[in-house]
DNA sequence: TAGATTGTTAATCGATTAACAATC
DNA sequence: TAGATTGTTAATCGATTAACAATC
């Protein structure tokens, strides 16, 4: 449609990736695995790396890696590889980690309790900044730092704290009730440990996280095993 | 390729589904859902269901339900609905719950309690059987009604109780270590909640929930709101 | 120059969607 | 019979794979 010129063109597909869309959910949904790979990678003390040791980190095959990275705007260098700390930084920048996301989790319960002391939020670019729960055993307790706070100040909360992200550690049956809360409050991302599907607006991400449901695909297969049975 | 008649065709198609691999991956990941959906819709009393109600109770569209019940062979009727026990009964089959799985967990740490804790396990097909950790403040105390064994002798906890899936909840380091011997030992489905992949051979099967994963995909559309900006 | 390794293209594969004939 | 709703087909769409020309 457009009829840039060859010199452009890299600064073009770069721009393109910075500025937008085209990145496929399938490669957004790879692009933590190869960060981690990559942190792996530099921590070793590699200064360079290939797309071949990359994908094998990773779990991917080597075209995929490259498939991908085509999409945030080709960082690599022919012949040489990708340099590990310029990738490192270009894919935290598409992922948005850049800036530090505020996040709030609601539901203080065994499994919130022990989210809310993990270190894989704090250690990425996250930072928690409230926890909310209903229960007058654990509101006004401190979590992981944090003061719990009665859910039923939820909106203020969010008002106060900026989150734009909501972890949802609560019971099945509220999960909904308190997903609405948040939408209505201002969060833009949902992550959700509750079974069941949540209604949102277009402009809400909503990602499930169903332990359940995981272990009943596992099942699946080693049923498939045992029945397809035998030899090849 | 066969030249089946008409009478058969139903029954065949049943049979196939019931010895077989032909149920695509992305409908094997959706069927947790349905059979939660279906459980809800059993709850409230209902003998019928159909394909528009379940599908929005699952949070997927009427036709991709439809498609994704075809594979498992048919067992709704047309102009009516769905029979809900009957489909329950069938999803269960198919997904290997007909039997119950035994789980092992590995890594008792804030997550492995709180999931050892976590009633999804239980409720849904699932035994928890052993729980193994390396903390000589952890080995020997009870949880979730389970006295925690030293890791170390996870072969023969494999062996005395014949789990074939495993719950990884170790730091990050040693899970490839402890995935190595799970499979060693005979698991064949894995879930585990350590950040990056691990090797394990074709037979064996691995999902991996990564809660810092979720949360940067969280952040990419954040981000992408933020970057990409007002109207559409 | 020769060897290495990317970025991109084209081919394949699988998943989703829409529409409708079959059938209750 | 008329209305409802499935099961299946065909069309579309998106993701993966493989191969190779570009280029360091």
């Amino acid at each position: 449609m457009d009829d840039r010129r060859s010199a452009a063109r890299r600064d073009g597909e770069r721009r393109a990736a910075r500025e937008g869309q085209p990145v496929p959910p399938a490669t957004v949904g790879r692009l933590p695995g190869y960060l981690r790979a990559l942190e792996v990678t530099a921590s070793e003390g590699a200064v360079l790396t290939s797309s071949d040791e990359l994908a094998a980190r990773a779990g991917v095959t080597p075209a995929q890696l490259r498939k991908d990275l085509s999409f945030l705007g080709s960082y690599g260098r022919r012949g040489i590889g990708y340099d590990v700390g310029h990738l490192r930084e270009q894919i935290t920048v598409v992922l948005g980690l850049a800036d530090v996301r505020r996040v709030l989790l609601v539901g203080v319960g065994n499994l919130g309790h022990a989210l809310a002391n993990y270190a894989g939020i704090a250690d990425r670019g996250f930072v928690l900044v409230g926890l909310l729960d209903v229960d007058p055993a654990v509101v006004g307790t401190t979590v992981a730092g944090l003061e719990v706070e009665h859910a039923d100040d939820l909106r203020a909360v969010v008002r106060r704290t900026g989150a734009t992200i909501g972890v949802l550690t609560t019971p099945a049956a509220v999960a909904q009730g308190v997903c609405d809360e948040l939408v209505a409050a201002g969060v833009v991302g949902i992550l959700t440990f509750a079974p069941g599907a949540l209604r949102v607006p277009a402009h809400v991400d909503v990602r499930t996280v169903d332990v359940a449901s995981e272990l009943q695909i596992l099942a699946f297969h080693d049923r498939a095993r045992s029945v397809g049975g035998g030899a090849s």
